[in-house]
DNA sequence: ATAAAACTTGACTACTTGGTCAAATTTGAA
DNA sequence: TTCAAATTTGACCAAGTAGTCAAGTTTTAT
């Protein structure tokens, strides 16, 4: 872990992007599907090579050659996940309906938390256990990215297009609240019993949310 | 792991309470202490039993002299955790103003995690990798009181003091972004730089949360 | 068809981990 | 003070753990 160049995101620019062959790309594939499942669950250091091979359904050696460390399927991964992450954050514009833009944002991270738990889950625990592959990124990048859509959101503010709330506690809130149908799933289907496996729940949830945030937020 | 009674919460109530030395009573905090730090960041797995006896600053031998197995450390820590997050929900009082009620209660939420971050990080990191050791208590104990605390919600709506919200989601929404603070907090002090160590910066987080919450259930 | 390159694996290593045990050392009640 | 009970620890063990290596097997370009 110590002395590594942390790449995370920002890489991927320049890079050469060495071609893959077929088998190549589906191991990797069943690799890095395996490692969300085992290091979401039980977290980097809990984590083991041997139950993600096992897994991905090949042996440990063969799950290092495709990859040269523990860490470099865990950082893989992660980064994966933070891509997906921004772009639909990234998309909020500042030209639109604010109501509509935080709806549409709302709706979208839900709906990638309902459909890709494990995701949540891997980097909430990166977070939890203090982010140390992903603390530069969070400074810089992302810091960056969340600084532009305040301003976006406090420009609305402004204009009186939303309640005078602090934009990046509305953002924390958000993020916080679509996390947890991820992270705390077991909780809510424990607290809703059959409820939360109904074929509209996920909908029913959205709704509830997107009402008492935008309600929260809306001009008064 | 397999076989142990779970009895979380639920007991304590007729056990003898052997009585302990002042030893003991030092030593087994000490532990406890440093449990919750390890666990909290590395999760049930990744967590050591040599890692906590150096923190609390002991042998493992000794370490395993007061508790008898990793596990059942994890488990006297994770419900100390529990009793403490119940008794400020269990005061939410039907019989008051519902606005009052509820800022008070995220006000107690946002403090404890504040307070206590490694708390809400051990139960955030036991809910994730799927409550092994509290499951039963979610879907009992804790389903009861939610389920209780509901319908006080929903007697507020139908008297038409707050805004008709599905009760349940507003108390995942509580939860959630109440522990975001704790949970996430590195990301949140990489996100708003220095201004997240100031001294006021607590008591303004809690402003701006409540702000949000309570203006999206005020009756409308 | 064939051989080089790509892929796969069992055996192995050095190290960590939860837990045991017996032998000290310390504590505290009489 | 005194000695049994309580506390503490180093040595140890069996079961993992990440990663290496050399020897195979399969793919693929020709």
């Amino acid at each position: 872990m110590a002395g590594k160049e942390n790449q995370i995101v920002e890489a991927g620019k320049k890079q050469p992007k060495k071609k893959r062959s077929r088998i190549q790309t589906e191991n990797r594939a069943l690799i890095l599907d395996a490692a969300l499942q085992v290091f979401s669950t039980d977290g980097y250091r809990g984590a083991t090579l041997d139950r993600i091979a096992e897994k991905a359904g090949m042996s440990k050696t063969n799950l290092l050659y495709y990859f040269p460390s523990k860490e470099d399927v865990y950082r893989t991964a992660l980064e994966q996940i933070v891509v997906n992450w921004l772009d639909p954050f990234r998309d909020i514009d500042g030209d639109g309906d604010p109501i509509e833009q935080l709806r549409r944002y709302i709706t979208l991270k839900l709906k990638a938390s309902h459909e890709n738990p494990e995701a949540s889950r891997l980097f909430a625990n990166e977070i939890q256990r203090g982010a140390p592959l992903i603390k530069d990124f969070l400074e810089t990048t992302l810091k960056k990215l969340v600084d532009e859509k305040a301003k976006v959101i406090h420009r609305w503010i402004d204009d009186g297009k939303l309640a005078p709330v602090d934009p990046y506690h509305l953002i924390f809130l958000i993020w916080a609240t679509t996390q947890h149908y991820a992270d705390f799933d077991v909780q809510v289907n424990a607290l809703l019993g059959n409820q939360a496996s109904k074929p509209g729940f996920y909908e029913q949830s959205a709704q509830a949310v997107l009402s008492i945030i935008l309600n929260g937020i809306r001009p008064r």
